[in-house]
DNA sequence: CCATATCTACCTTCTAGTAGAATACTTGTC
DNA sequence: GACAAGTATTCTACTAGAAGGTAGATATGG
């Protein structure tokens, strides 16, 4: 148990295999048997290391969130300016987008399965939605009170639809296979609220 | 063949079934057992009118992208005014989020999904996000040029950046399980395009 | 020796899809 | 209007493969 042998252990390789998976095409895009193939062990052997799907995506999800906090936290520590902390949000997605295995928000991308989706995962969605928005409402709060920003509404909803942009931006640049589209709408989200000053 | 019998034909209630249940949860978020048991036949008979669930998929998405057109030729006709047309668009949406057999835009729904789709699918998906970016920088143009507007980019980005937005908020308000997030960011959405005034 | 990890082999249920029989409707002919 | 021929539609019954999951044997390492 304290060991993990190897700098990558088996069941690390199965969460990450799994998370790309999900980004892929979510809970019911893939199967126990989709990684087995890719990790290179047999379907059961996953099972020893999360007995259910549930448990699996769950700890996928946990972990996901856990390093979403980290990065946010790791923004804040680099970059005192909320305009730059924007900028350095959405240049993250901005790279990840070229990336297949990281091209979308692991929660944004079960949200829109929340009516198929078991109880326990939406929990976990919902929650990363909730600490997303909270931190954006902070940013912009901020913001609006330092002067970088003038909010056209109260700095929550102006997080709310800065959250939505940000994933329709995903949406939209999986649609047209282009990737340049989510810098132009990202940007232009930022450049709105910057530029929009009194 | 001509007949079409009752007011809506079997293949009409599979289609509409199988809608749903795409804006559920995707293209493989149900089965063709699950539409037998809301429609009341046999999954055998679902194969009679659409011989693949790719042909079922394809068939409902020419249908919705059809009734998407006719719905913005419609809603062109009676509002003259780009924002009115923007508003409108916005407002049909907003009642749509209260009934979960059409809440969330059944091509949003599934380019989230690209990556696992036939490409048959991929297509419809693609061709749905052009014509709506199109007609909306159009309405954003014809706006611009009439002074309703004053964009901060070009008509087209600011069209991409609507799109983006208003899928964003149906992604959120699925999220949150809360309906008014969805006004609140697309209002905002339109309130930025407006009180941008020289 | 004991715990962790992996394996083979299996189970049950679900999946999309097929074959062919049994209905029900249309349509042309008398 | 009656009747047969054809055509649509639906059914029962089935298939092969994939799904998530289990039991129990076999390694592997401290």
């Amino acid at each position: 148990m304290v060991s993990m042998s190897n700098l990558t252990s088996t069941s690390d390789k199965i969460l990450q295999c799994a998370r790309s998976l999900v980004i892929a095409g979510g809970y019911n895009g893939f199967s126990y048997a989709d990684i087995a193939e890719v990790v290179g062990i047999r379907k059961a052997s996953i099972h020893h290391h999360f007995p259910s799907k549930v448990d699996l995506v769950r700890t996928l999800l946990e972990q996901y969130r856990e390093e979403a906090k980290t990065g946010i936290a790791a923004l804040e520590r680099y970059h005192a300016d909320p305009v730059d902390q924007l900028r350095a949000y959405t240049s993250y997605w901005a790279e990840c987008i070229g990336d297949p295995t990281s091209a979308f928000c692991v929660c944004a991308l079960l949200a829109s399965q929340i009516p198929v989706l078991p109880p326990e995962i939406v929990l976990e969605v919902r929650a990363h939605f909730r600490m997303l928005s909270a931190w954006l409402t902070s940013v912009l709060d901020k913001g609006a009170t330092q002067g970088g920003f003038v909010l056209a509404g109260t700095a929550r909803s102006e997080a709310e639809g800065f959250v939505a942009g940000v994933h329709g931006a995903m949406l939209s640049a999986r649609a047209y296979g282009d990737d340049k589209v989510f810098k132009v709408v990202t940007d232009s989200l930022i450049e709105k609220l910057v530029s929009n000053r009194s």
